[in-house]
DNA sequence: GTTTTTCTGTTGCAAAAGCAACAAATTATT
DNA sequence: AATAATTTGTTGCTTTTGCAACAGAAAAAC
């Protein structure tokens, strides 16, 4: 199932018909924001990308979620109980439309076309965010380093319609994103090649199967 | 944040308002439904308890999701490209409400009250499902089984409002939801209660720290 | 264009997790 | 109530993963 709701078409026709709406631009390894209980913080990434990173106490950091262009994300979606830190950092120069959850629910007092058209769509954007969730959660259930990394790249295969792919991130950041040790990844990366799975020149990966 | 919508009076008043719903009971270890691509189904757990599964070609279960008392779940929140049959079983006697998301979407062709309602309240439905699943991916990212057994037992110690509680499934069912082996969870614990973490008998725990 | 920082790639060793197998306990089934 | 099936609990051994440390390559900053 594909989303029917066109997203850029929307911010880009409707980003400025409500003042409650802010935009920020942020420039690489600044930090959006930082999840807080309560606040129903709602955002749109506009352009380049951001990681939603925890850090627990042993020091290893998490990529929670990864965002590219006309992702969602916020604490609406966080029912934060956890003590460790939740933060979006900028990948790169990134512009984010921050608004809040009530005021979507509310379809803002002032009643304005953003609100109204986003109220509507609510239901399929966040269904896009579960279905993204789902995939997360396939690849981080599976078993070995092995099986998450052919997960992995089979998704970003299937998503470019080619075998053939440069990582979207890089790899110190995909192990940190497969929850795993960064150099027992590459040590597998190192077995899918010769045991002719892959081709990996730097951070450009050719499947060979299937 | 928590829901303002109650789904338990919705579905008490409405579930008999549209034709196009359907309620189905279940028997222990039946399944319920087999995710198939483009179908649209959307269900929700009236009563028993249910997990989505997977088989892996390994011949590991995982349990991707466990549902209780109205939770919903369906192949709308899936966007199946794995190969891997996702298979809904019945933990108990279960009874589960069946229909369209399309039908949500153009709020049933016969303008009942049911998918009114629930169309209203769909952002809100899968809010909570997204919650969830974050919860998920916050515990399958811990690195260790320690880490993974001690945020489970914090969360389902959050939810019951007590720091002794008994296991909402079996042992064995919790090894396949945390994606880790059996037996290596056993000794686990059992080095949790020689560390002084926790109390276990049988399946009852009580946490010690904190 | 040089320096500094980050990222990639590698390895030996240690620790953690998985596998297999089995007995005892518990729970279902007849 | 007896039998069958499943779950719990345990352990020795193997394999996988993590950790630490470092050199070279690449990218970013100055």
């Amino acid at each position: 199932m594909y989303l029917d709701f066109d997203i850029s078409e929307f911010v880009n026709n409707f980003e400025h018909s409500c003042t409650k709406v802010q935009k920020k631009l942020f420039s690489k390894n600044e930090i959006i924001t930082s999840y807080i209980a309560k606040r129903n913080q709602f955002c749109i990434l506009l352009s380049g990308n951001a990681d939603l990173v925890r850090y627990d106490l042993n020091g290893n950091r998490t990529i929670v979620e990864h965002f590219s262009k006309y992702d969602v994300f916020g604490e609406v979606f966080y029912n934060i109980t956890t003590n460790n830190e939740l933060l979006v950092e900028a990948r790169k120069k990134s512009e984010v439309l921050f608004y809040s959850y009530d005021d979507i629910k509310q379809k803002c007092r002032s009643n304005c076309k953003f609100h109204q058209i986003l109220s509507k769509n609510l239901p399929e954007l966040i269904l896009g965010k579960v279905m993204d969730l789902n995939m997360r959660i396939e690849l981080l259930t599976k078993r070995s380093i092995r099986d998450k990394l052919l997960g992995f790249f089979n998704l970003i295969s299937t998503r470019n319609l080619s075998k053939s792919f440069t990582l979207p991130f890089s790899l110190t950041d995909l192990a940190d994103y497969l929850s795993i040790d960064r150099s027992a990844m590459m040590r597998e990366l190192k077995l899918l090649k010769e045991d002719g799975f892959i081709e990996k020149v730097g951070n450009k990966i050719i499947l060979l199967y299937k």
